[in-house]
DNA sequence: GTTATAATTGAAAAAGATTTTCAATAAGGT
DNA sequence: ACCTTATTGAAAATCTTTTTCAATTATAAC
């Protein structure tokens, strides 16, 4: 994946490639942790000292419009973004530290088979986030 | 289970119990989808007029702590309360008329222990919700 | 039943998060 | 280099949630 495909695709859905749109995207794709607007603010203006914080909403808007980013969702919160997984990838978080880990979930299937007959309902989609404690965080180092 | 369980809870841990605190309970106990603050404001206005929408913040944090309602998560937002479930339940939300269903998801521990020896983690928690469509949005009745 | 006391209430204000408006700027095709 | 039009940042507006505070009221003690 080339470093730069983020702001490929963003040129060829017709925006414009600016300074603002290059920092908030440079900040998303090496971000190892879900970060808040504010947070992709403060980051991002390391890089673009004029930038302000509306123009990272509307960047954060059309890079999850993309689907290359995704809002993470907490029980204190859910403004957070965080790059977004291929396929059928799920989140695990770090309760502690926040780093984010992508997981594949392809054996879900049979339990929304069995949720699907026991309720009725015709299973679309489903949203499954871990949390628990990296390695890191658990072995203290 | 008695429906002013709730209640007793509630008196349980040195809450009073009081007319405000009767409306807004009844409304969740009741309620067959997610409700955000303010429909339960304006539900629960029919039985107590006088109420203020920060006494339903208030009391929903109180029920929320008492682990009889839980947040649910949207795409669009996540403000919305709904009755919790007891042990391992998750919820299933249609997409069309916004009804919850709860049903139980033992059968993850398989998918928790491999994630857990693939990422290093320690796995605490998860939390799982799915989206579809309900029997009666499905077959138009 | 009356009283005392401490939790609870609603209104207003404050704080935070997000969206809208708008004139100035600048990207990218020509 | 020029022109068109998307994009930008500042300010204001909008929403949601929390805090403050004096008045009210549930509950326990008498």
């Amino acid at each position: 994946m080339p470093h730069d495909s983020w702001l490929d695709q963003l040129q060829a859905t017709g925006c414009r490639i600016t300074g603002a749109r290059r920092a908030v995207t440079e900040v998303m794709q090496s971000a190892e942790r879900a970060l808040t607007p504010v947070e992709v603010y403060d980051a991002a203006r390391k890089r673009a000292p004029h930038l302000g914080l509306v123009t990272v909403y509307r960047t954060l808007e059309k890079l999850e419009a993309l689907g290359l980013i995704q809002r993470v969702h907490h029980e204190q919160g859910c403004q957070a973004f965080l790059r977004a997984g291929v396929g059928h990838q799920h989140l695990l978080l770090c309760e502690r530290c926040g780093r984010a880990v992508l997981f594949d979930g392809d054996d879900l299937d049979a339990l929304f088979e069995r949720v699907g007959k026991q309720t009725g309902f015709e299973i679309k989609s489903h949203w499954l986030q871990l949390y628990g404690l990296c390695q890191e965080c658990r072995t203290g180092f």
